[in-house]
DNA sequence: TCCGGTCATTGACCTCGGTCAATTAAATCA
DNA sequence: TGATTTAATTGACCGAGGTCAATGACCGGA
């Protein structure tokens, strides 16, 4: 039994649609070249109800990221428990590249990687926000790298972690202002191997 | 004796007028809280002789952006000749990250990194044509770095070369997503040690 | 069943970046 | 000097994201 009344359930409806309807054009077409009157006009709906159900068009978004961390966690998974803590980091990228090359593509990567720079003043966003799975993963392989002594001691967990997260956005980023000629899962593994390379401890 | 008639002088009063006005209002209020009829207004012109001058508000800062090499310049000779090139490159990116938080500020960054992904057309954009001179700059070290051994030398210097300018990128990129506390100058500093460190040959 | 309040929905309206045909005045030519 | 070309300037206009007072359908209580 579901405690919604008719009413909540109609509303929910039209979010639904609108929130299904919009992914859909924007792949479609890219998220630039939707408007929100077209999205609004395909789901039979005036302009104001989107704003009701979404704060911003770029927001709609964001719950396609939602997705992301259930991906992660299968991940996670499908890594040998006994490999160095630093080739554990580089598979887990290469996964998230490869996912965010072929399933996510530049072109909502772009609006999110713009609204982190744009919206900075809610400083929870989502690129930087510590709660998400890939933190969280990331995290236990550090301190086991520490452990281990494979990372050097100078420096601390969350710092090594804001290093790895950086490494990502680099790679990231840079693809997103390059043309098509940017293999970003060759790019992230050669790059954050010498990232790794220089935060490992000498032997 | 200037070649230019009394017109074209009139039309570069205006550019010129136009230029100053709209920098000056962006750092009184923000790149984003501007207007180009306010500019306009402000200059006593139509809106239309701005886009005549400008092909869009976002280029006027480009302008601000050339000061940037002519400053390289100057930190270039300031630098001992004899440091090794790793430090050599730290220095650089010291004092350019300095610029960037003292002079430019993330205000205008800003634009300048969302343009760089929405722009993705023109492939010469700013961020990433060879032709600046943090480039050449650049190129001078690394290409002695691996003369002298100081550097890895299964990595060309082209991609040595695209690694530090990635790293750059990386470090201004998340002072532009972070609120206030984040020490630019600090972070660019560890952060590219740790590369620098990936990267140089195990002795 | 009726009534007051709630809330999803509406669409006219605002602001802003950018465009372009028309205007006007200077430059060049005859 | 007068006629023609050239180019800077104008401002009405467009499309797009976003706002908000007004509307009315539905809820829950009497």
């Amino acid at each position: 039994m579901d405690s919604l009344t008719s009413r909540q359930k109609k509303a929910l409806e039209t979010r639904d649609k609108l929130l299904k309807t919009s992914l859909d054009l924007f792949n479609k077409f890219g998220f630039e070249h939707v408007s929100v009157e077209q999205i609004t006009k395909t789901c039979h709906v005036s302009k104001g109800t989107f704003y009701t159900h979404f704060p911003s068009k770029y927001d709609v978004i964001l719950e396609k990221f939602k997705e992301l961390d259930s991906f992660y966690s299968t991940v996670e998974k499908n890594i040998g428990h006994t490999l160095p803590a630093s080739e554990k980091i580089l598979l887990v990228y290469q996964e998230q590249m490869r996912y965010l090359t072929n399933v996510v593509g530049k072109d909502l990567l772009r609006t999110v990687y713009t609204a982190a720079m744009t919206d900075h003043v809610k400083q929870d966003h989502y690129l930087i926000n510590r709660e998400r799975k890939i933190f969280q993963i990331m995290n236990t392989y550090i301190e086991e790298g520490l452990l281990q002594g494979e990372f050097r001691h100078d420096l601390s967990a969350t710092k090594i972690q804001a290093i790895i997260q950086r490494c990502m956005r680099a790679n990231v980023y840079d693809w997103l202002i390059h043309s098509e000629d940017f293999d970003l899962v060759a790019e992230m593994n050669q790059f954050t191997a010498i990232v790794l390379n220089g935060i490992k401890s000498v032997k």
